[in-house]
DNA sequence: GTCTATACACCGATAGAC
DNA sequence: GTCTATCGGTGTATAGAC
């Protein structure tokens, strides 16, 4: 009898071109806007006729949706290496935390609107897709809660402060580190607030 | 000789009616978002065909523009009334700054949208309408430096963690209050960390 | 899986009658 | 100043040949 073979180049060649995709409409969503983002565009990039870019997503939503998908699990994976070798002092913690965080998000504005703010109104991430920033969530509240900051008013404002910084670093000064500069003294101040 | 009436009626009917469009754009904006406000939209809800509002304004992004004067000369005005009657201690002085520009940010989701995000790309403010944005800075500012603080940093701070506070409200918890209760404490930090 | 062709629904804006 | 009619463009999505 013939066994399957143990490589399925159909598949691997299919997943290939996804993720070319992929990576074209990220392109795309940074040159153009993440709003403007068409799938004229995204399929000019790739070489192809817009209605063949349906035989990969069955709609812009679901393409919006792997992005999302994907830039929340770049995210988790930067902050989980950030976790990994986290220094010792608390305030060093969190001072990592927060710079780790701040520094992927303004990488990339695009990118920042498609995981924080709701820029594109039609769009619900799936539950696959959200997983990944669930899981985000999840480790920074236990990296702070080892700390001995458990309770949800005292995230709240961290991430409100973290967030605050981030986008107006992001809307007055794009590629600029007026507010980048300000973070640790930002994150300084928290810790005296919370007792650390 | 015939003199002009000290009224001139067409003049008056001319401007009712640019304030009947302008607030009927409100609404749209409200109810379907502020990107996705649409002429016909606005022009069915004052009871006209779309091309006649290009007796009013020019194009689209000239309504944008005449909402965006709007809102921030809203915003002076309440800031204004603000400082007019604030209280004695430094920190009540603070706390009622960030008070009153939350409240009225977190009051109206378009118009925080159209005054302080990017969300319509294509738009810019006329130096007209941007007038009364800096003015509003410039209160602010003033108000801050008759406190004692002057540095740029500061202020900079300040604006980062009010704005933070607001956009985690309107993005988490909209309508509610989770993040409008860290209001006063995370104002309190901030006057500590100046030394107020 | 990619193509051509096209449907269908929008949009902003203009021309010209009244 | 408002209307009707329409232009020229955008966009997502589908049908069917290859």
């Amino acid at each position: 009898m013939l066994g399957k073979p143990n490589r399925d180049r159909v598949a691997e060649r299919r997943s290939a071109t996804r993720s070319e995709i992929l990576a074209a409409a990220w392109d795309a969503a940074r040159e153009c806007g993440l709003a403007n983002l068409t799938l004229r565009e995204v399929a000019d990039r790739v070489g192809m006729r817009p209605p063949s870019l349906y035989s990969h997503f069955d709609s812009k939503n679901a393409l919006y949706d792997a992005m999302f998908g994907q830039a929340w699990s770049e995210c988790l994976a930067v902050m989980t290496e950030c976790v990994r070798n986290l220094p010792d002092t608390p305030r060093g913690v969190l001072r990592s935390l927060a710079a780790t965080f701040f520094d992927f998000c303004v990488e990339d504005l695009a990118r920042f609107q498609l995981m924080n703010q709701r820029i594109v109104i039609d769009f619900e991430p799936s539950a696959d897709s959200y997983a990944p920033a669930v899981e985000t969530l999840d480790l920074f509240r236990n990296t702070l809660a080892e700390l001995g900051i458990r309770d949800q008013q005292d995230v709240d404002l961290c991430v409100a402060l973290t967030g605050g910084l981030i986008d107006a670093q992001l809307a007055n000064d794009p590629g600029g580190d007026r507010w980048r500069r300000l973070l640790d003294r930002a994150v300084d101040m928290f810790a005296e607030n919370v007792g650390l």
